[in-house]
DNA sequence: AGCATATATCACCACTCGGTGACATACGCA
DNA sequence: TGCGTATGTCACCGAGTGGTGATATATGCT
């Protein structure tokens, strides 16, 4: 005897449309861009592909509506760890804006997916992620900064963008295999010590 | 009327292991890894993918394969820019070493689509590569190094780990988009930005 | 109540992928 | 010279991909 037939879905698009997205995000996080596609987003979301082109118009505009539903991921992730309040020079802010932000992308595979994949596919879409993640590291510091100021003959965005650099790539390889180029970041403690060593070099470069 | 059937190839097994071999180099080079396969390769280097299989046992043998002629590459890649002599001191050997990592990186696209693979892909072959890489850079500075010392208190490790790091993330995203968190990254003069931003983080760090 | 439409599902397409077994033929050795 | 084997080629498999057209049915409006 044939069991009884699946209840019908509650048909509602908003709802769908957030269903799917919020599987996109899981589907990123744990398989990764590779593995990012349609029909792999279908199954996993239970419902249809055909919603996907309804809805998002495909893969393209997925991605897009993926980035918004994200573009607040900076700020929401790196204020609560800036609440305390910093040392008063612009090298204490950078320096905890630094380790906030890499404590937040350690923690979250969406993100470190998100990164992978912007360095290995130049579309558009894609980029318009990383531009965006950027800009918002910009407006935090430009919001927190006050009238503190880097020190005089410091090409300031070239140092955030080596650390900001150093740190996305130290996270991205040590998730895949917990070291890179003979240091161990596996534990806490090798994270303090890769820590250390970007707080001491804020402070270098920010002396007086 | 049909042509006059195609000109039977020499048969030569190491001759078409070699052919296969740098073939795969070129795919990977511009087609990025995850473009590689071996239906794609098949058709690149005009072999049946089954010699593939033959010779190489699959992607993976291919791969080690892929690793084993590619294990000089910091050697002779890196050894020309550092004939010249460098300053007295350990910060200026290391200096001088990244500087010439940057360029070798910058200038070689397959290298490039390595790491970005080693950043999206865990597997064991892929992961042999980085690891190779980082000890021949180890090997180089230590062989470069004679009775230099790193200034007492320095956790060289750490900030090499970074420095490799930064210079791996930057040439990645600017062969993609040109550009990093803000940072120009298409000219020489760009570059000479950011080197000259490494160079000062290493001679500050080592300072006396 | 009845009807139009938006929502959801199914079935299919052409293509690519990694992988394997069968076949043809050039080469080297006896 | 003839024969065995290594080399190269072809044809196929199942599974997966992005993409599309047709169909069912729940929902909301008149």
């Amino acid at each position: 005897m044939p069991g009884t037939p699946p209840a019908p879905r509650a048909r509602n698009r908003d709802e769908t449309r957030r269903a799917i997205l919020t599987a996109a995000q899981a589907l990123l996080a744990d398989a990764g861009f590779s593995g990012f596609g349609v029909n792999a987003l279908a199954r996993r979301s239970g419902f249809d592909k055909q919603l996907i082109y309804r809805y998002f118009g495909g893969l393209d505009g997925l991605v897009d509506a993926l980035g918004e539903s994200l573009a607040g991921w900076v700020a929401t992730h790196l204020t609560p760890a800036l609440a305390q309040d910093t040392g008063p020079g612009y090298g204490d802010l950078v320096e905890a804006v630094m380790l906030a932000y890499l404590d937040a992308l350690r923690g979250d595979s969406l993100m470190q997916k998100l990164v992978a994949w912007e360095l290995s596919d130049p579309s558009p879409q894609v980029r318009r992620l990383s531009d965006q993640r950027a800009r918002a590291l910009g407006e935090l510091v430009a919001r927190l900064r006050g009238d503190r100021q880097p020190a005089p003959g410091l090409d300031a965005p070239a140092l955030n963008a080596i650390l900001i650099a150093a740190i996305q790539h130290l996270v991205l390889t040590a998730a895949t295999s917990g070291r890179f180029s003979g240091l161990a970041l596996a534990t806490d403690e090798d994270w303090d010590r890769a820590k250390a060593m970007l707080g001491r070099i804020i402070r270098a470069l920010n002396a007086p």
